[in-house]
DNA sequence: CTAAAACCTGACTAATTGGTCAACTGTTTT
DNA sequence: AAAACAGTTGACCAATTAGTCAGGTTTTAG
C-alpha cells in the first residue's frame, strides 16, 4: 500500500449530500477513533500508521491529521476515551455494603465490559505492559484514589468479619486480572475452546464460573 | 541516535585478548537476545529498533545483523527461549495426583516464573494481546494438547468428588492470568503499592494470598 | 447571494530505519 | 606460516512513514 489513497465507497451510513458540519465532525472524529483503537491494537502504538488509520476509517490520510494533529495526539484521544469507560464501570461500595453483592456486581460489570470491548481492554494492557508510558497521571490520581478508597472500605469489612481478606489490593488485582483476561487474552481462550471467536454463552460461562469461584475465596457463601 | 555508532566501553565480563569463536558465539548471541527481549517489551515489535537492540548489548549494528539475519529472525528467536520456560514451568498432574498438592504447586510455580522474569511474560502477552501471530503453531499444538491433557485429568478428580471445579479451561485461564498479572502489570501494581519495584517479600505475599485463595475457589481446604 | 469559515485531499518532504556490503582483524586448521 | 574461516564494523541505500501545504469544495452566517 502506497502513501497515495482515495476513498474506495461511501461511508457507512448513507451520506446525504448535506450534512451539518457538527454532524460531520463528530462522525469522523468516531470513525478515526475506532479506527485508531483497532490499529494500535493489533500493530502497537509504532507499528500502527496513520495511512492504515485513515484506510480502516475510510478517510483519505490527510483527513486524519485534520483532525487530530498528530500521531500522539491520536493515541491520547484513545486512552482518553479509554479511562472514560473505566471510570463508568466503577461500583458504589461502602462499609455498610453487602460485601457478597457488592463483589458479584463488580465482576459481573468488569466481565461484561471486557466481552463487549475486548480492544480497549487489549490497547489498556499493551500500554500498562509498556510501563503505563502515557497513563502516569490517571494511574497516580484517579486510579490510585480509586484504589486505596475501596481498600479502607475492605479493611473494614474485614474488621467487622464480613469477609476474609487482608489485603485489599491483592484481591483487586485478581478481580481485574481474571476478568480482564477473557479479553486481552481472547485469541489465546478461543483457540483453546476450538472456536474462532466467543460465542453468545461464553460471557455467562465465565460470570457462572467466575463468580462462585471469588465469592468462595472471599470466604462469602 | 544517529544510524552510526561504536562501543563504548569493554563488554560486562573483562574479555581475555584471546577468545575462543564458541565463547564469542555463545555470548554474543546471549547478549543480542536479552537486549532484543528487552527492547521488543518496551517498544513492542516495530517500536524496537535494531540499532537500539544493538546500542543495548553494547554492539555495532551490523554485528547483530551478522548473529540474526533480520529483525524477524531475531524476534522469533527470542520467542523460543519464552517457549521453552514454559515447557519447564510444567507441573506432573495425573488422576491419582492429589489436586491441592498439584494445584499449590503449579500456582507458586507459575507465580515464581512471574516475579523472576517478568520481561518474558510481558512479550508473551504483547503477542497474545495482538493476535499471536507468531504463537500460532506452538498454541495449537504444544499448548492445546497440554491443556486438553489436563482439563481430562481434572474432570476425572470432579467425578471422584475430589474437586469442586467443573470446567477446568476456566480454571487454568484464572491460575495463569491470576500469576501471569504481577509480571505483566508489574508497573501498575507496583505504582499502587507507592513503591518503584517489587521488594524482596512481594512474591511471598501474593503467593500467601493467591494459593489459599484459589484453593477455597476449588473448594479444597 | 456572498463572504467567511470549515472541511477535504493529492502531492510532496524530511527523517527514520532494516538491511547490505566490502574491507578489515582475529582465530583456527593444515 | 599461511590459507581458510569466523567475527567486526563504518558507510551506504531503499523503503517506509509522520507530517505539511496549497488549492480545492462544501457549509454557514449575514
Amino acid at each position: 500500500m502506497t502513501q497515495n489513497n482515495q476513498k474506495e465507497e461511501t461511508s457507512v451510513t448513507d451520506t446525504p449530500s448535506h450534512r451539518s458540519q457538527q454532524a460531520i465532525r463528530a462522525q469522523n472524529q468516531a470513525l478515526i477513533l475506532a479506527a485508531a483503537e483497532e490499529e494500535f491494537v493489533l500493530q502497537s502504538y509504532r507499528g500502527a500508521t496513520m495511512q492504515g488509520i485513515a484506510d480502516r476509517a475510510g478517510l483519505p490520510k490527510a483527513n486524519v491529521h485534520y483532525y487530530f494533529k498528530n500521531k500522539k495526539n491520536l493515541y491520547m484521544a484513545v486512552l482518553r476515551s479509554i479511562i472514560q469507560e473505566w471510570n463508568e464501570g466503577l461500583v458504589t461500595m461502602t462499609v455498610d455494603s453487602d460485601p457478597k453483592t457488592v463483589i458479584e456486581k463488580f465482576v459481573r460489570t468488569k466481565l461484561h465490559q471486557a466481552f463487549v470491548n475486548p480492544s480497549r481492554h487489549k490497547l489498556f494492557a499493551i500500554e500498562v505492559i509498556g510501563g503505563a508510558p502515557h497513563l502516569h497521571e490517571f494511574m497516580s490520581t484517579t486510579m490510585k484514589e480509586w484504589v486505596h478508597d475501596k481498600a479502607q472500605v475492605m479493611k473494614e469489612w474485614h474488621k467487622q468479619g464480613k469477609i476474609g481478606i487482608t489485603d485489599p489490593l491483592q484481591l483487586l488485582v485478581l478481580i481485574w486480572a481474571t476478568t480482564q483476561r477473557y479479553a486481552e487474552f481472547e485469541s489465546e481462550i478461543v483457540g483453546l475452546m476450538d472456536k474462532t471467536a466467543y460465542d453468545a454463552e461464553d460471557e455467562a460461562r465465565a460470570a457462572d464460573f467466575l463468580v462462585p469461584f471469588i465469592l468462595r475465596g472471599c470466604g462469602l457463601e
